[in-house]
DNA sequence: TAGATTGTTAATCGATTAACAATC
DNA sequence: TAGATTGTTAATCGATTAACAATC
């Protein structure tokens, strides 16, 4: 009987986010079955990572022939809170903000867009795809009144601390950090970070002497 | 003696990154000594792996007085490879490889575009920023002559890995992963994810049942 | 000197892997 | 049934933390 409860470490969540895409795919091209040494050669795992993973959700598999997709599929998306619609707003204007806002894998999975903020008194007011950019001022007001569940900062580092507080005083849920400073946050605001300088740095380290 | 040697582990160099650019903001401010635990609470980390970390690089901090930032910052930057420049081609030409082909941030970092390109017969040929975006037929002829290091993969999963594919026969030596799928590589290729849609999901499933 | 902070060794903690009984 | 694959326990591996002697 697999549980639920303990909270999933994070190390095991990020891969759950993989496996979620990848039996997305596998459904979407009507295989049925996968199996844990299947999804470990995809991945690059073990089946044996595979499996502990497995044994975190509420979901079991079935000896001889692995995991039967479409309830595989719902029992991830169920733990990763993928079933549900989620109300976002995006902070930053330029061209992060613009990719994120109008992108079409967000809308997909359930990403609402509800706002698009920037501090720039020259960008407030411009359309932005189908958003009118708002000012910063304005924020609190709708974070309250649109339910906003998740902040995306796409901000410039100097000032991601300073917008990330102003979500945190409007009772955010959690917070989506591309700019490459480390966000000081409250244990009930979750943060995440992505960033994408750090991955081109990790890479030219890898890379350097070669 | 600091070694430099024994290759950095993965979770180390991460962590590497982000000293690098909070030593970069102190010496911006002129500060010019850091200890281990003034880094450590600003990455929320303890001063021990704040430490331990450090024994991986060329540098030695000073008794009773911590650590000397620019040098520190010559230290970080050696290790990372973020003392030399480095040749970039994007592959995607929509709005999030339009985003990194604008981003100042890595043009200030001695990333230098080199190339856009798209396998759609509609995007060719079109302005991107100061560059014309190029059919993906001429990447091979281009990544050799430009002598280009690092690929930005900024398209759809779908066609991901035939991208990654043509750029690893055209001996590329680092990837950066924008989609969802996971790149296959062979090992002289070193692959960095940025999942922005997993790290969406990281946030939804811890805040889902609060 | 006294005190603070490093560098490093040893202890702890957590995550991955191996192994195998249970099962369909 | 025989064989394949799961779920789980135990073993290994690696990363983080604690502790403290060395040092300026």
């Amino acid at each position: 009987m697999p549980k639920q409860k303990d909270s999933i470490p994070r190390s095991v969540v990020r891969r759950l986010t993989g496996y979620l895409a990848h039996v997305q795919e596998l459904c979407a091209q009507k295989i049925d079955w996968t199996s844990s040494q299947e999804l470990a050669d995809a991945f690059g795992l073990t089946s044996s990572t595979v499996r502990q993973d497995l044994s975190h959700i509420a979901f079991s598999g079935t000896s001889k022939k692995g995991y039967y997709n479409t309830r595989f599929l719902a029992a991830l998306t169920e733990t990763l809170g993928a079933d549900r619609g989620w109300n976002v707003v995006v902070i930053g204007a330029g061209n992060l903000g613009k990719a994120l806002v109008m992108s079409e894998e967000l809308q997909r999975r359930n990403f609402k867009i509800c706002g698009v903020f920037d501090c720039d008194e020259k960008k407030i007011g411009k359309r932005l795809d189908s958003f009118v950019v708002q000012s910063m001022k304005e924020l609190p007001a709708s974070i309250g009144n649109l339910n906003v569940d998740i902040g995306i900062l796409a901000v410039p580092a100097s000032t991601a601390q300073q917008v990330a507080d102003l979500l945190i005083a409007s009772s955010i849920r959690g917070l989506l950090n591309l700019s490459l400073t480390h966000i000081v946050a409250p244990q009930r605001v979750k943060v995440v970070d992505i960033r994408i300088v750090s991955g081109l740095l990790e890479l030219t380290h890898a890379i350097k002497d070669r």
